[in-house]
DNA sequence: ATATATTGATAGTAAAACTATTATTTTTGC
DNA sequence: GCAAAAATAATAGTTTTACTATCAATATAT
């Protein structure tokens, strides 16, 4: 798998970005730092000219790479969803029972994600957190127009759909199924982000997971 | 039920204002028309400078009332929360049979806002569209101690726990009350959301509706 | 070795997010 | 009805952000 991954270039919208950041060391260097700053300060307080101090280099070459930090979080998280959609279909490929099959898909999407050093330059476990607190503010939904907004995240939409299906292959009169792959999808981070920041709204803790929850949630649901 | 709404005055934090915009026509006022300017051009572009330009007032004198424009949405999702948690009571009440009263619970908490001039400055519909739009921006994560934030989100905190304690009525063995809950809150205006920015990612639409899909997951989790 | 592309350094602009000061108006107590 | 107090308006100023423009320096490719 790891050899696979590395070699993996991910279909990342070009409208994200101006330059590939994948296409240059300096590139790289923004994306990987930028998922730490992210991390430390949070979206709001995240700045290109920090992240040029950071990285030792300048806030305008930044604006080569991104248009704005908007454009860098959807990058981000889109680069996010591949990987999630990219490790689902691997671990589920080849499992012939429709639910043993959506049974690993949730067990994916679900988990924390731990730090693997796949992709050199991404700390995917730390992206992981930054897209726990931030992705909803990556929704440009007012700047733009309906057709560019789908296209910024047709990695996300094609993972919810892909989950929908596999809803659908257990039980195909189930009548949510995309609603069902959505809240699967949203209400993880959610859980995860009630987690951290006001435990009283979950039962997620040390013990109890959103991988136990959701597999119990989406079987209850259903099984007819 | 209209006089007895119109008569009271919602507990919201007063940490979240400066001065009470409930005590003078400029505040209530500026919450009036903040509401409608937040629809109109979302949070992002929303300013102080605008708001006072549209209510014909001074950019200063609505930095009286509110520090800034976080304070002031979470101000406006406090109202919100707390209108919810009014109505649910109130409609809720007096049910003798947990199953219907969970149900009802549900259905007032996740079907859409009608507009009703029951508080003559609030126009509760359009605010519903702004909390769906703009809810997740309003929680300060990082700029802000743990226990202000508690205090910031109480009355949402409270309508958790109040849903949980009717699911755990119903079922008092279903492991994840908390959890499902905050899925059913949230979970909703997320739905909202996709219905109008990404359909294609819910069944949610003229005739499905979030009280349906809700209603439905709830009742089909809890039934052993 | 030279043309080309990339990056760095510096400077500058426009707007946002406030703060401060003072003037004016409105409210309230008496 | 009037003086004192409170609230609001007007104006101006500061700092920070989010960029853009220009040109110099450096790396790379042929």
């Amino acid at each position: 798998m790891e050899v696979l991954m590395r070699s993996l270039k991910m279909g990342i919208n070009d409208e994200l970005y101006i330059k590939d950041p994948e296409s240059s060391d300096l590139g790289k260097k923004i994306v990987e730092q930028s998922i730490l700053l992210l991390d430390e300060v949070g979206f709001e307080q995240f700045t290109f000219k920090k992240l040029g101090t950071r990285i030792k280099s300048n806030e305008s070459s930044i604006y080569r790479y991104f248009e704005n930090k908007n454009k860098l979080l959807l990058y981000l998280a889109s680069w996010h969803w591949a990987w999630m959609e990219c490790r689902m279909v691997f671990e589920t490929n080849g499992i012939p029972d429709p639910k043993e099959k959506l049974k690993r898909a949730i067990e994916i999407l679900t988990q924390n994600v731990e730090y693997d050093s796949t992709v050199s330059h991404i700390n995917e476990s730390v992206l992981n957190k930054v897209i726990i607190d931030e992705y909803s503010k990556s929704l440009l939904v007012r700047e733009v127009s309906k057709e560019k907004r789908d296209g910024y995240c047709i990695i996300y939409m094609r993972l919810v759909e892909r989950l929908c299906k596999m809803i659908i292959a257990v039980d195909k009169g189930y009548p949510y199924p995309n609603s069902l792959a959505s809240t699967v999808l949203e209400g993880t981070l959610y859980q995860y982000f009630l987690k951290a920041h006001f435990p009283a709204l979950t039962d997620c803790d040390g013990d109890i997971t959103p991988t136990d929850y959701f597999t119990d949630l989406v079987f209850r649901a259903i099984k007819k």
